[in-house]
DNA sequence: TTAGGGTTAG
């Protein structure tokens, strides 16, 4: 799969790991295969090795550079596991579904299951805080409290249960309050520290990273908070918010005062590096400078780990990293299970999971909520929402209760595919079990409505939900100013992003990117690239999603040249240094939306702005180089849709063929496959959807729709089909045929008039094999690939011209407008007709004859669409 | 010091 064409351009190589072959070292002499004793038991050295040296080869080398293996014979480095994927393709084309972390956190878990010395009298006090707490966000009542129990309270133990327990119900500010109190009068350094800590973790814990900054700071000045349990609160803190980088510098300070990290502290950065999406390399380079350190990690560093490689999709790691806790004796717990799991789902790995599942029982680990909200996610992801909602009917028949995210999950599906009545009435089952509907579920039922145009109904929610008392969040705001976007409501759109402005919310990338393709698809590029200038001035660093959006807005039609000063702003390589200052007169936003709803009010021509070159891709893609920004699958499916929506095949063709230059594999096989040179790139084109088979059903299914629409489109409808029947092994799309069905749905309408010629063929040799076809034969069409879109009918007009178009004897049915049906008397003297075979044979337009010249075939050979 | 939910690209 090496890369005939070397990259241009470039001193960066972060391209090159699409095109490296993987480096299969045998070397007898790996640290693996001389591991003797171990620390946990002495009995696990008399194990068998995990089947993963049993099964594979000794691993190549990784990317961490290290020498613990030397340091500590007992635990090697995780450099030594085997390769993350067997993939050749980077991780990058696969891609990571998320690009957000923080607000994926949820802050305010309980901390439980420590043993706490506190007294009575430190719980009386914590009942009196609570009940006297008023709503007005006021705790000074808390001072007088504690001066009346102060004799009663016994020192720190009953300081940090108050913290703890004030934490759990989220009155940091009370906390805060009992803090100052308890550290003025403590005099005993260590006591204080002590209380430091507690505090920091607190915070953190409920997510306010800068007030534990604060009274970090002010510990380390007043002398007390220099101790290793102060540091790694903090950098915990930091890791609960999704601060890698802060985490680290705290760290790297902590060593300079020569404390020594433990345990706890690089456990803490492990979690750091899954929270904040630093990639597994970092967090392998910390386990193995903690090795290095003779610090031996347990069930939590191991965890820690597993989270790393779930939140950045490296399942085949996760799954190694299991497979060592096992060979290192190291017990698994229910977390243990829950994150492998969590990497098993994303990781498309579904059938896996619920065997993994199905294996807790055995190590006495029992599913719970969690669990399940887990493997309910997963499978509604994968598109099996049956299944999901099956395990919601197991996980009731375990006995199992539905809690806060359960419901959310189960109400999210609901809404999702638009069943509103079901999803209302999980939101009143919820109410039922005393839990509140949350932020989570308005954004959900917002977000549902909202994508079937319903906006009344999310204005509705929305002043219910303010109602509630319930605080519109940056998901809210951004879901609200999107679905108004779309729907052309600038108006509404600007009142929510003034209200958005009011509240102090801070815009991120997720937030821009998400304005950015409600404009785009809107034709609005010129708006776009104005917005990405302004959040890159804000120091918002756009990303793989943000110029995805953008590269689907190219192509929209083909016959206006690119604005003016369009590509220049998309394509300039330096952004701008200096992070504009904001005020409203700067604010592109209100602008956009300020001119956008004038012109929307005089009926101006705004579909005018639609229609980009497609050539103009290319400086979009080279924009993306420099800025470092990797291009993925989306990013291929959006070029190749932007190719199918372009009439000239020269552009097309030129466009991809330069694309090589930088992803020889993935635009090889599209370029080859478009000129015709089957033979050449069939091989490469196998393995590719054989890694896109990883993926998530939507992904795989968006990219063969993209493929297929783009060949389809330009006349290589053999090679469509082809392509399409690739897909179908592969089950990209479920259950697509059987003798008396085919069902089209969520295929475009290139995919799935490749896929009714390959059907009809296959009946067809059932007829001449001398078979009887089914009394009633069907072809579903839905709703097409965008089968969300209420009455959005593409493919069923696709394919109704297509079935008349070869004289095929199929109808609209009466009861169904989206199913075409036939008898099996009809269809099987129509297949039998002399003409029929040719009219379902197809061809493809150019054929690569090992030279440079085109075979286009006969005009007369033309079948009509 | 460890696990699950909301948002974006098709």
């Amino acid at each position: 799969m090496a890369s005939s064409t070397p990259p241009p351009l470039t001193t960066t190589k972060s391209y090159q790991n699409h095109h490296l072959p993987h480096h299969h070292h045998n070397h007898q002499t790996h640290p693996h295969n001389h591991r003797q004793s171990v620390h946990h038991h002495q009995w696990t050295s008399l194990k068998k090795p995990p089947p993963r040296h049993a099964a594979k080869p000794p691993p190549g080398p990784t990317t961490t550079t290290t020498t613990s293996t030397s340091t500590n014979p007992n635990f090697p480095s995780l450099s030594s596991l085997p390769p993350s994927t067997k993939s050749d393709l980077s991780a990058d084309f696969s891609g990571r579904r998320s690009t957000r972390f923080v607000s994926k956190l949820h802050f305010g878990r309980p901390k439980t299951g420590f043993a706490s010395r506190h007294t009575s009298s430190a719980e009386e006090a914590l009942h009196l805080a609570i009940r006297h707490r008023s709503d007005d966000n006021n705790s000074s009542h808390i001072d007088s409290l504690l001066l009346n129990f102060q004799h009663k309270l016994s020192g720190t133990d009953d300081y940090t249960f108050l913290l703890r327990e004030l934490g759990n119900r989220g009155e940091y500010s009370m906390a805060m309050r009992c803090f100052d109190f308890a550290v003025r009068r403590e005099r005993r350094r260590n006591e204080q520290g002590k209380l430091a800590s507690t505090m920091i973790s607190v915070l953190g814990r409920l997510g306010k990273v800068d007030l534990a900054r604060k009274v970090f700071d002010t510990a380390v000045v007043e002398g007390y908070g220099n101790t290793v349990y102060a540091y790694s609160a903090l950098i915990s803190a930091y890791a609960k918010s999704g601060c890698c980088d802060e985490s680290i510098k705290v760290f790297e300070t902590m060593k300079s005062c020569n404390l020594k990290p433990n345990l706890v502290t690089y456990n803490a950065l492990i979690d750091a590096c899954g929270k904040g999406g630093a990639g597994f390399d970092l967090a392998s380079e910390i386990f193995d400078e903690m090795l290095g350190n003779g610090v031996q990690p347990d069930r939590i560093t191991f965890n820690s780990l597993l989270a790393v490689c779930s939140g950045v999709g490296l399942w085949e790691t996760a799954r190694n990293l299991f497979s060592e806790m096992v060979y290192r004796g190291i017990e698994q717990d229910i977390y243990t299970y829950n994150t492998l799991l969590d990497a098993a789902c994303s990781g498309g790995q579904m059938d896996v999971a619920f065997e993994i599942m199905s294996e807790m029982p055995t190590k006495h680990i029992l599913p719970n909520e969690v669990t399940y909200s887990i493997m309910i996610r997963g499978c509604a992801k994968a598109g099996r929402l049956d299944k999901a909602l099956s395990l919601f009917n197991e996980m009731k028949f375990a006995g199992i209760n539905l809690d806060r995210v359960s419901y959310n999950t189960l109400l999210a599906i609901y809404a999702s595919l638009g069943r509103f009545e079901e999803a209302l009435s999980v939101g009143n089952e919820m109410e039922s079990m005393g839990i509140k509907k949350d932020v989570v579920t308005y954004n959900a039922l917002l977000d549902g409505y909202g994508k079937q145009g319903k906006y009344d109904k999310v204005k509705e929610l929305f002043s219910e939900m303010k109602g509630e008392r319930l605080s519109p969040n940056l998901l809210t705001y951004s879901t609200l100013i999107s679905v108004y976007s779309k729907g052309g409501l600038y108006k509404d759109a600007m009142e929510v992003y003034n209200e958005f402005k009011q509240k102090g919310l801070k815009a991120d990338v997720v937030f821009y990117s998400k304005l950015i393709d409600a404009l785009c698809k809107k034709g609005l590029v010129e708006s776009s690239a104005l917005l990405l200038d302004e959040m890159t001035e804000k120091g918002i660093q756009p990303n793989v999603v943000t110029y995805n959006s953008i590269i689907n807005a190219f192509g929209q039609s083909a016959t206006v040249e690119c604005p003016d000063g369009i590509i220049e702003s998309l394509v300039q390589s330096s952004p701008s240094v200096f992070f504009r200052e904001e005020n409203d007169e700067d604010d592109s936003i209100i602008k956009i939306f300020d001119e956008l709803a004038a012109e929307n009010s005089c009926h101006s021509k705004q579909d005018n702005r639609i229609g980009q070159e497609i050539s103009c891709i290319l400086g979009v893609f080279q924009k993306m180089h420099n800025l470092r920004i990797k291009p993925n699958v989306v990013t291929f499916s959006a070029i190749l849709n932007a190719c199918s929506r372009c009439n000239s095949f020269e552009e097309a063709s030129m466009l991809l063929e330069e694309l090589r230059l930088f992803d020889n594999q993935v635009y090889g096989v599209a370029h080859g496959l478009l000129m015709g040179q089957r033979e050449n790139v069939w091989m490469q084109a196998l393995s590719l959807f054989d890694e896109v088979k990883q993926m998530d059903s939507s992904t795989a299914s968006a990219f063969y729709n993209a493929l297929t629409d783009m060949l389809w489109h330009f006349g290589q409808r053999q090679g469509a089909q082809l392509v399409v029947l690739e897909g179908k092994q592969r089950h990209v799309w479920e259950n697509t045929w059987s003798d008396s069905c085919l069902d089209l749905h969520l295929m475009s309408s290139g995919a799935a008039r490749a896929m009714v010629h390959a059907w009809l063929l296959n009946i067809r040799s059932v007829v001449f094999e001398g078979q009887e076809l089914p009394k009633l034969l069907s072809i579903l069409t839905g709703w097409g690939k965008h089968s969300k879109v209420v009455g959005d009918g593409t493919l069923k007009r696709a394919i109704e011209t297509l079935l008349v178009g070869m004289g095929a004897p199929f109808r609209v049915a009466q009861c169904n407008i989206g199913r075409f049906t036939s008898t099996g008397a009809l269809v099987t003297a129509w297949l039998r007709e002399l003409g029929t075979l040719k009219v379902l044979i197809l061809h493809d337009d150019r054929k690569y004859t090992g030279t440079a010249t085109l075979e286009l075939r006969p005009p007369f050979q033309t079948i009509p669409l």
